[in-house]
DNA sequence: CATTCCCGGAGATACGTTTCTCCATGAGCA
DNA sequence: TGCTCATGGAGAAACGTATCTCCGGGAATG
């Protein structure tokens, strides 16, 4: 029968070995047109019932699943969304982020797949042939720099891009991120009720805006309530460094009694470090990092930490994305031809402080810090 | 320029407004046919250099992309790759594995785009229109079942499938597993040195190929020292029921002095377990569980994990597709029509125990499994 | 001078959909 | 009877690329 059916369908030049069934195979087996054969397939033209359920079940027999390629290409409409991130070394992921970057992707491809599109994991240092050969209806990006050379390209292909991570120059659709001025300010007001008297900070030397947003905080929080920053600085992509970093920290003249770090292995280089001076925690030093991995529940003493709530941001950003790919009409493309006329809109995201042992000696307690009105609105 | 080339080369019926550059726009612009563009740009027709260059350069100026969609129609190649997970509950990945899950899809990802080829993240159980809508080269399978219905589906559409899991009875193409038999006895023999008399397993109730190679082993391995099995089971899918597991199998007259948990909470539920009964580890206890989590490294004290090393596991699996791929016409496709003619190929991947506090009273040791031969070459 | 051959490149077709346009038919209505 | 209209459906034009076939013309060869 399908034999029958390709031989009355196809040209008679090419005596094609039959492989997959295809739409034009459907329409002879139902004795109907092609187009009668789509309609009913996606419930689109004004058919019978019965048109409808016998096309529907000739389909279903001949096992035709159409050429998603061709549809692609007719509609202009791939289903599959990037989630871009930046690269440090050869590995695709950055490794401070790593744990962060699991949540959030995971996130991300619930997000998606429960709106009818798949996610495509594309460092940005991809090779090239791969970014070419894969159709985005829109990426996700992580972390863009600057004048992120990613985006730039996909913003003047049209294809809508959304932003974990306020963006700095970038032309981005929209953008999703935490609040972290409120989250810096929380932790220090967290430490200092808890009796601390000169915070330090450890950061990356690298100016992403997560690292600069922070750092202005605590500078700026050091000024009005009249303390010296005490400041160490190491290069976020060497892991050992942030070792050396913690160890100089406390190593200072003037050592503080409590630290925040700004990356996931802060703490447990803090705590090896506070070990090696002989400091107890949190008798002598106060401590908190900025982390989602679950080991700081583990370690002698516990460790308190930020949570970003990574699953929070995927699926926002994912959904935002979205909701620009499908609203396009809405927007007047006119939009893009305009630079600086309006900033992207944004959404600032609460974060979650995990209080552990290491920041209290007293009584445990959970906050989250309150989210505040996006600039960019 | 570029608006010259539209009006030329576009059927002056449709004034489309002008978006995207196509090849016949650098054909029109470089005066040349469609075809010498093509040729240029892959490289593959015999033109002189100078030619090659000059279409370069004028694509390169129109910003010209060659349309993803377009091309794999033409192919039949789309440079996609799926990874499909198994799913328990409403999340795409289950829980159990989720280290495990992240580690391997990292790798995966990496050894695909290395290649040249995109990963797409595809839950079994997904909207059945996602599955349709993303054209696939080929796709990761973990832990098929029996008859997996998604591994038949692919298999009939010709699209070639690689496990990772020992498949049960699956038309896969090949597959990827760890020698569990060996892990188990590598430490069931640990254990027995470090002074183990009585070995309890702690597993799940499902029925996958590695909790029942697993299983078989332990079984096994009692069988042949005489020991009676001292075996747990729960629902591997409620996070509540290991907890509780543990503690029946701590609380039994014929209590073990050493345990093995076969998933990654075991390890935290067997040790909190081991408290309630005033039990000390590794003294009255010794601790096994298998886990790629760090969590263990920061435990009070220390366990012992068995990592399946997902990593090698997800470089291999995707590589092995790959090959599969791309080799396409080296097989006779005759291959799908004599089933149970010959077992896939498979390749057995050796496992690491890393050798914490929780399982020994003498001094820590690290070993390796050997690879063993596989049973389907 | 006539023939062959290779170089450089043009034309046309197919990939498998979706969708726009249009047609035939028969019912309802004046 | 003649007109409009809704119904059910067919035809054909894209979408943008890769590739197969073929062709003109100059150089090499007899």
């Amino acid at each position: 029968m399908t034999a029958a059916a390709n031989q009355s369908g196809r040209r008679p030049t090419s005596p094609r070995r039959l492989e997959r069934a295809g739409i034009r195979d459907v329409a002879a087996a139902a004795g109907v047109s092609i187009t009668t054969v789509s309609d009913a397939l996606n419930g689109k033209g004004r058919l019978p019932d019965e048109t409808r359920s016998r096309v529907r079940e000739v389909a279903e027999r001949l096992g035709y699943r159409p050429s998603a390629a061709a549809r692609t290409l007719r509609t202009g409409r791939s289903g599959l969304l990037g989630l871009t991130v930046t690269t440090y070394g050869e590995e695709p992921f950055t490794f401070t982020e790593f744990a962060y970057f699991a949540e959030m992707a995971r996130a991300a491809t619930s997000a998606a797949l429960s709106r009818g599109y798949a996610l495509v994991v594309l460092p940005a240092s991809s090779r090239h042939d791969v970014w070419g050969n894969v159709a985005l209806d829109g990426t996700v990006v992580i972390d863009p720099a600057d004048h992120d050379p990613v985006v730039a390209e996909l913003h003047r292909q049209g294809v809508p891009v959304v932003s974990d991570g306020k963006p700095g120059n970038c032309p981005v659709t929209a953008w999703v991120d935490n609040d972290h001025e409120a989250a810096v300010l929380g932790i220090l007001e967290h430490l200092s009720e808890a009796g601390a008297r000169r915070i330090g900070l450890l950061t990356g030397t690298s100016t992403d805006t997560y690292t600069r947003l922070s750092t202005e905080a605590y500078l700026s929080w050091c000024a009005r309530v009249d303390q010296e920053p005490v400041h160490e600085t190491y290069p976020a992509h060497d892991p050992a460094a942030g070792a050396v970093a913690a160890d100089r920290l406390l190593a200072r003249p003037d050592r503080p009694d409590a630290v925040y770090g700004l990356f996931d292995p802060n703490g447990t280089d803090l705590l090896a470090a506070a070990r090696r001076y002989g400091l107890r925690v949190p008798e002598d030093l106060l401590l908190v990092c900025c982390s989602e991995s679950d080991v700081y529940a583990a370690t002698e003493p516990p460790i308190t930490t930020l949570s970003l709530r990574p699953r929070n941001i995927g699926t926002t950003v994912v959904n935002l994305l979205i909701d620009a790919i499908e609203g396009v009409g809405h927007q007047p493309s006119g939009r893009r031809l305009a630079p600086g006329a309006e900033p992207p809109p944004g959404r600032l995201m609460p974060t979650e402080l995990i209080v552990r042992a290491s920041s209290q000696r007293r009584h445990p307690r959970t906050t989250i810090s309150p989210p505040r009105t996006p600039d960019g609105v």
